[in-house]
DNA sequence: TCATCCCTGTGG
DNA sequence: CCACAGGGATGA
């Protein structure tokens, strides 16, 4: 569910409860986390709470616990344990952190080192991403999303960044103009940056929360996902939805080409 | 570059 | 009831 924005905002959230204090308990309440029961050594403090594209990294000094939502997980504290259903569940002396995950897609791992095959994160200075695009055919929506690529942009942002910088999801990634490129660079950090400002974004069905369960506010307006048929904020003609690669793909035809 | 699967909840 | 959902691994 979450995309980089949201999992940033959680980030930060969970960062001043959890920073620095003892974890004195693990409650693992889903069987396909049961390889999490032995993998704590407890207790164990908390170094740093870290995101790597859209995982979340717990430093627990031997080891790093490495939760990824996927698409319906949420992480939160609290006091007290939510209602909703928890998967696994971190208790320290004045609170918790829940992993609260409905689907039960999000994965949640431990390890002694993270490492992945993830591609850069999107934030800062993209002067490598001309020669990253070259050669690749894939639509650029596809390569966008391609989290070997480019980490931590999901469906939402995705058509966002396309919708900001005027290029038409099924372009080829090697095709773009350097003029395209160009815009991408500039709408990539800065779509996701406005978004992080705004908490991330919730959508209708509200599935997605802050870390302690706040609706994220409706101040990061969406441009086109989600908006089938609506108007273009910027020219008027209605958004379009088309189908790629099995998700939703939201565009206006006039101003994306 | 597809389709399919993993899961469950919700909205039309 | 069916369609769809912010992710991603897999296999053809």
């Amino acid at each position: 569910m979450p995309e980089l924005p949201e999992v940033e905002t959680i980030v930060r959230g969970l960062r001043p409860h959890v920073v620095g204090k003892a974890l004195t308990a693990v409650e693992v309440e889903d069987p396909k986390l049961d390889s999490l029961r032995s993998a704590f050594v407890l207790p164990a403090t908390v170094r740093s709470i870290e995101r790597r594209g859209k995982h979340v990294l717990f430093d627990l000094g031997d080891r790093v616990l490495v939760l990824h939502p996927r698409m319906s997980g949420r992480i939160v504290w609290g006091r007290r344990k939510p209602r909703e259903r928890v998967r696994l569940s971190l208790r320290f002396a004045d609170g918790g952190v829940y992993f609260v995950d409905p689907r039960r897609l999000g994965t949640a791992k431990v390890v002694r080192e993270f490492s992945d095959d993830l591609g850069p994160e999107p934030l800062g200075d993209l002067a490598w991403l001309p020669s990253a695009l070259q050669g690749s055919r894939m639509p650029v929506k596809f390569w966008l999303m391609d989290q070997r690529k480019i980490a931590g942009i999901g469906n939402i942002y995705a058509a966002e960044i396309l919708f900001r910088a005027g290029i038409a999801p099924r372009r080829r990634a090697d095709s773009l103009s350097r003029s395209e490129i160009a815009r991408l660079q500039q709408a990539i950090p800065s779509v996701l940056e406005a978004a992080i400002a705004c908490g991330g974004t919730t959508l209708r069905d509200r599935l997605y929360r802050g870390p302690r369960g706040e609706i994220g506010e409706f101040c990061f307006e969406l441009a086109v996902y989600g908006r089938a048929g609506e108007p273009c904020r910027r020219c008027g003609n209605p958004i379009e939805r088309t189908v790629l690669g099995g998700r939703g793909t939201y565009f206006c035809p006039h101003c994306q080409t």
